[in-house]
DNA sequence: GTTAACTGCTTAAACAGTTTACCAGATCAT
DNA sequence: ATGATCTGGTAAACTGTTTAAGCAGTTAAC
């Protein structure tokens, strides 16, 4: 920069004023200081920058510490609409997994103390999840994606489980079906308590009271949803439909069940939820709802960008989910009654 | 810092030097100065540190402008042997997608020349992308991962692919299969165009000869696999087994089949390729190969790392890849002859 | 007629560290 | 006693930006 300053004859701010679009600056100082920087080839050193203006446009991503956290179709559709849309606005995106150890010593607000990040991103976090309340506690620009906290002041922007689960229901009870058994997934999670709640909820109006031992945990997995199908047929053989809280989980329990020998959906059909790519090429496709976790992610990007900017205030969004039919679903089968 | 300092009655200067735990301080001083700034909760600001010493301890992953990329478990799994990697080595994991307009803008080179990152991963680079070449030329580190190019002097950490595919081949006929057909992915790879030439080969060896209408391009997809399987089976209709370069490809084109009528495995064997975790999943699981692409990202990871420091010579690597046997192959059927 | 707000630019301080050259005192060999 | 070496520390220069304050002259507002 002062190499530039020097061969244009100017100062080094007024470089600096060049460089950010100052309207002090006049035409003829800026199109010769621009022939100069183009001349030389000069890169504005983002470390200097950041550490002079007090941001860093980086945006970090908090993801759970799962094994195959970042080969999840569900985080990677969200962190695709985080990234893309952080890359309009002229940030980065940064990865953190928040492993025990991570959290432990702190590492999650060490990002903002040492200045390594404007904000953050959680994603998969749920009620056990305590640290989530340090940023908020200590200012730091927070936005949870695709969940929510009804008790905490966070900013979040969440997909619509409860339309999407009544969407479900709707379904599934227009088809005739009334032994329709639920995977969820941890019950700490407010999303999937929507969905239970809109469950229980339908079922009841339906007139067909169910009770916990039509609910198994499947633990957001394919494994877990092949044990949860499990448990769901010895518990009640007469299961007609099952609805999973995601897809992994209904397509370990699709997978099980044809090897239990039982036809999908000829005598169980099977529902989803987060319509993750693949779904439409697994046999038969997967009945889901389609969340918009690309948008959702973006969304949150945008307002995490305000947050930092200091202009948005409380930040709380909510979008549209629908269902895709498929090949898992169909009309109850006589002898299923 | 100064605070520090000051509280401790030393200078700015010993504050750094015991943080990077320079021998040239004493036990004493050591000791005073870190109980002030547990005292004080200091925490060095690592703009300033970088901007200081030249290192940003972060490092870039550059990923194709897939739209699923993100979401995309190949890619993930090497994101994941990445960053953990890169977390137990100190360093941070920056995400950028190599859009046309990025690539068009040099801000792959302007990533290094502003000082935003020590060192960059490229992923899902092919001959086609000729910007690889400039890190090289700038005297930047990067690292090829899960690919590699022979003419060119990059590092790589890539998966033996010729192994996997020998091994691949090596099962096929010995099942029986003489009619086997070939999904690729763009040919301007060069790992495709191992597997490739493994398999004209060894179909040669076993005195099958086949030509080009024995191989379709599945564009690494789904769609693209099912398409591809309708090329085949139009051309080939004798066909009893399918290969394919990719899971993702596998999986489309198992899905044709069965739309088609097809068994699988009994009236085609279908073999993918990257052993993605939902494979096992499927109906009917499929049979593929397994490579170790989180370890491949780990290593790509820590050579990375030793390159930035200016330790490492050339980078070549190729890891082990092995087959899963799983419920998509069979014995060739009888009236498959 | 005074005050205030422009004009386009410069100077210098601030941001928060690291590193190098140097220094005073202690230790050691001659 | 003298010079050489070691020890533990300091001051100052350095990294490359942004930004507040200021310069002297002009113009608009009250």
């Amino acid at each position: 920069m002062r190499e530039v300053a020097q061969q244009a004859s100017v100062s080094v701010a007024t470089v600096s004023m060049v460089l950010n679009d100052n309207p002090r600056i006049s035409k003829a100082t800026q199109i010769k200081v621009r022939r100069i920087i183009d001349k030389l080839g000069y890169r504005p050193n983002r470390l200097a920058q950041s550490l002079s203006s007090q941001y860093t446009r980086v945006l970090a991503v908090l993801l759970p510490p799962l094994r195959h956290a970042f080969s999840d179709p569900y985080f990677g559709e969200l962190l695709s609409g985080i990234c893309d849309r952080a890359d309009r606005l002229g940030h980065k995106v940064m990865l953190e997994s928040a492993k025990p150890d991570f959290l432990r010593e702190r590492k999650h607000m060490e990002l903002f103390e040492r200045r390594f990040v404007d904000g953050m991103f959680c994603l998969g976090v749920n009620d056990r999840h305590h640290f989530i309340k340090d940023f908020a506690a200590a200012g730091f620009p927070m936005v949870c994606v695709n969940n929510y906290f009804p008790d905490l002041k966070l900013d979040y922007v969440v997909a619509d489980y409860r339309s999407g689960a009544e969407q479900v229901m709707n379904v599934l009870l227009q088809l005739g079906h009334k032994k329709i058994a639920l995977i969820a997934g941890a019950s700490e999670t407010q999303t999937i308590r929507d969905i239970m709640g809109v469950y229980s909820a339908r079922m009841g109006d339906a007139g067909f009271e169910t009770d916990e031992s039509w609910i198994a945990d499947g633990r957001f997995t394919e494994e877990g949803g092949a044990a949860a199908a499990d448990e769901i047929l010895e518990r009640h053989p007469e299961t007609t439909a099952i609805f999973a809280c995601n897809d992994k989980m209904a397509l370990g329990a699709m997978h099980r069940l044809v090897e239990l020998g039982k036809n999908v959906p000829g005598d169980v059909s099977v529902v989803g939820f987060d319509d993750i790519q693949q779904m439409a090429f697994v046999n038969p496709s997967l009945t889901t709802v389609h969340l918009p976790l690309y948008e959702v992610g973006a969304r949150a990007c945008e307002l995490l960008v305000q947050r930092v900017r200091g202009k948005a205030q409380k930040v709380a969004e909510r979008m549209p989910a629908h269902l895709v039919l498929r090949d898992s679903t169909s009309i109850v089968s006589g002898r299923g009654q």
